[in-house]
DNA sequence: GAATCAATTAGATGGCCATCAAAATATCGA
DNA sequence: TCGATATTTTGATGGCCATCTAATTGATTC
């Protein structure tokens, strides 16, 4: 994991919303987005920008079927993240 | 470690130069403020502030000798942090 | 006591970003 | 095709925060 990588991930993180969702989808296969929603307090449009992030920063990947879209936990890379962490 | 801190201690690991700063000291039983300012481009003001941050999200602990302070890593802390990552 | 060095504080600034509302896009069912 | 539902995009806004300079505090040395 190079160092970009590592910092976007870091940030992902820092925000406790993308949290939950990482920790909700962590639980599980995979989750619809919709799913994610009921608990959340935030808007569809702030909850899609909280995705594209995670995205971003290669934590997660996102399977599109039909209106739904699924989310699930690259656990490789989160891994990886940890493993980073630990070297300290 | 309840769930504020974990927040902080998120926050305070986003910032690319606190990330610097506890890699530093973790290699180190504990590491001169002064010591720390060689090597990052920021200004004494700046660094002191990051300090702070990363004290307050109980990551570090101060010693002050004299002019001086000596910043130490508390690991039982990190060690929390890092088992409540893996949780996920 | 004056000069010097380490660190902190105060105050200002610029940029980033979480959030929302509204509009747009996409897909489905009737 | 029309309306409903899911998601995205756009554009705006407010707040937070990393950073700086300048001033201050505290300790040392001469």
């Amino acid at each position: 994991m190079d160092a970009k990588q590592f910092q976007k991930i870091a940030k992902a993180l820092a925000d406790p919303r993308r949290f939950e969702i990482l920790s909700r989808i962590a639980g599980v296969k995979e989750m619809a987005c919709a799913n994610l929603r009921c608990d959340l307090p935030i808007t569809a449009a702030t909850l899609s920008h909280h995705i594209k992030e995670l995205e971003n920063a290669g934590l997660v990947e996102v399977r599109k079927d039909a209106k739904f879209i699924h989310i699930r936990l690259r656990r490789p890379v989160w891994r990886e993240y940890l493993a980073e962490l630990k070297k300290i």
